[in-house]
DNA sequence: TTGTAGGCGTTATCAC
DNA sequence: GTGATAACGCCTACAA
């Protein structure tokens, strides 16, 4: 039963291969200057023993930990669950483990949780997701420990780290003109949380569309959401109770346009011929339940491909970024307008 | 720059304590045999070198690692955020950490990936969720490991580990049991993802109502899903075509049931007057979009503490059992019966 | 109640 | 190309 002891170490690889533990060492970290012939003998030595090194012992000895980790804490499951996926099919790639925690933004012990992470498990990188992303005090501290960090979405700063993001603003901007396009002189916007820095970008595309189009701002057709359902729903709920409603609806994501739609739906107005509702599609949520629904889709699994690649590159140029495309999706026609 | 050096060493504690390194590692580990005062001193060296104690380290010499896993791989991000979470709470309070990724169950590394948790992490525990729970080449190989796990949601075997689970063949059979007594005598039900033990579960709780109540079975009424939205969609397109279509449809997950509701939304069909829709609500995806729902209520996040409070809980009855009470959540009245 | 010696399994350094 | 040997930071044993 102590098949525990089965466990195997380099010692017993090195003697199964008849070489040293440096060589079986070389052989485990892709270095040069190994025979090809003694190479092949020792990874046979390691299949042959089901040989894997220990974690511990190799952070320990060297300089790298082989983990790194994620900050990620947004309301909604679907992004977290992409953006894990994205990142871990990548660190699987490389060999990497990722340690990946649903974090909680207002947590008073997440600067201490981040320490944690570089002075206890010694991460080899982190990836931020907003809005951590734009908290100075971690910034501050993961510079000052000289740790590695990618940034997805920043809110600005973008010199201080490699980061992927999308044109918010311009997307929300195409969005809001398709809209106009189609006929629509009274567009109403559900913003996004204010601890992201999206929901900032993206309004401001809002806002010029219709500046583009000379139609004047209306503050009664905005409404502060959180990037969740319930807030959705409750910002359609007042948008269409005003005197003068919307005649579509632009959220700042797919949760609080999946509110909206339900809102609709409530009322009994047919989508989209009684109401236009377009959103963000950060997730697949509301894509796939509300085919009527039209979308900037911006895949957060592609954004964590992105991520990923930018902290496991060799190549570590500081203010490397990668811009990802958005789409306009569009789906089912947009009926009259009111 | 090099900031990094000042990560202090537990022999920095000592000195600055005035006391040997074994005695702060002592107090730190919680041992006995400390004096009050001696504890209070390396607590407050502690403190004032924010020292951390190195993970690697602890795991390379002590047996512990500090480190359970979650093996989970589910339709639902809802579900794998839920889980997530709920462990990670239990794990924050036990100062252990928690390796979370989105597995694959149909990843051909599944095992090796699970082999390397315990060769090469060499993880304290592990905790499974269906449907790797009741993979005999993966329980086989955590039984000759000798690596504690527990279960949730598991599909027999009950002895082989702790598990935590609600009863749904119970569930199921209430839900049924409660549409008929609304007056349906045609419920159509949509099953689960074959690969899930409990999927054969809850449908023997609908057969078991029909049963109890002199209802003939019909298999036309009921269709195979997957979990996930899509497939509840098709599956209620599928029994509302029908030439006889059922009154009422139950669903075995929340996903699914959203998927039936999108269905009879399509088709015009008002819920609950001209349909009747019910589902298992493992996430909270459905009871939120669609009010009108009827649900078996059963906490994911729920299942994640007991699962976590079983894996770390010092008492390890080998054999303990937690089952979880699920709750019949009725939100709309439903009217006539077609 | 406290301290000393040794080793955990790997990588880094420096010889050969 | 390859191999000894000394760390890495902590815990387990044993002693005092």
């Amino acid at each position: 039963m102590p098949e525990q002891d089965l466990r195997a170490t380099i010692t017993d690889v090195s003697r199964e291969a008849g070489v040293s533990i440096k060589t079986v060492s070389r052989v485990l970290n892709n270095e040069r200057y190994v025979g090809s012939e003694t190479r092949a003998r020792v990874q046979a030595a390691v299949a042959a023993l089901n040989f894997r090194p220990n974690a511990a012992a190799r952070s320990l000895a060297g300089r790298r930990s082989f983990q790194i980790a994620l900050i990620c804490d947004n309301p909604s499951p679907y992004y977290v669950y992409d953006m894990q996926s994205g990142i871990r099919d990548r660190c699987v790639a490389a060999g990497v483990r990722m340690i990946a925690q649903p974090y909680d933004r207002g947590s008073p012990t997440l600067l201490d949780d981040i320490e944690s992470l570089v002075d206890a498990i010694n991460v080899d990188g982190l990836i931020l997701t907003p809005p951590v992303t734009d908290y100075p005090a971690v910034l501050e501290l993961l510079a000052k420990r000289g740790v590695r960090f990618v940034r997805v979405s920043p809110g600005g700063d973008l010199d201080l780290t490699p980061s992927t993001f999308i044109d918010n603003a311009g997307a929300a901007q195409a969005m809001t003109a398709h809209l106009i396009g189609l006929g629509h002189r009274r567009v109403g916007f559900v913003r996004g949380h204010p601890d992201f820095a999206t929901s900032g970008q993206r309004f401001e595309g809002y806002r010029a569309a219709l500046a583009a189009a000379g139609i004047a701002f209306d503050a009664a057709l905005v409404r502060e959401g959180s990037y969740d359902f319930a807030s959705g729903s409750s910002a359609a709920d007042a948008l269409l109770d005003l005197a003068a409603p919307p005649s579509a609806i632009f959220a700042s994501s797919d949760d609080m346009a999946a509110g909206v739609l339900a809102a609709a739906h409530r009322r009994g107005m047919r989508v989209p011929e009684q109401l236009s509702v377009a959103g963000f599609d950060d997730t697949a949520l509301a894509g796939v339940v509300w085919p009527p629904l039209t979308t900037i889709r911006q895949p957060t699994r592609d954004m964590g491909y992105a991520a990923a690649d930018l902290l496991l590159s060799d190549a570590s140029d500081p203010h490397e970024r990668r811009e990802l495309r958005f789409e306009l999706v569009v789906r089912g026609s947009t009926g009259p307008v009111g």
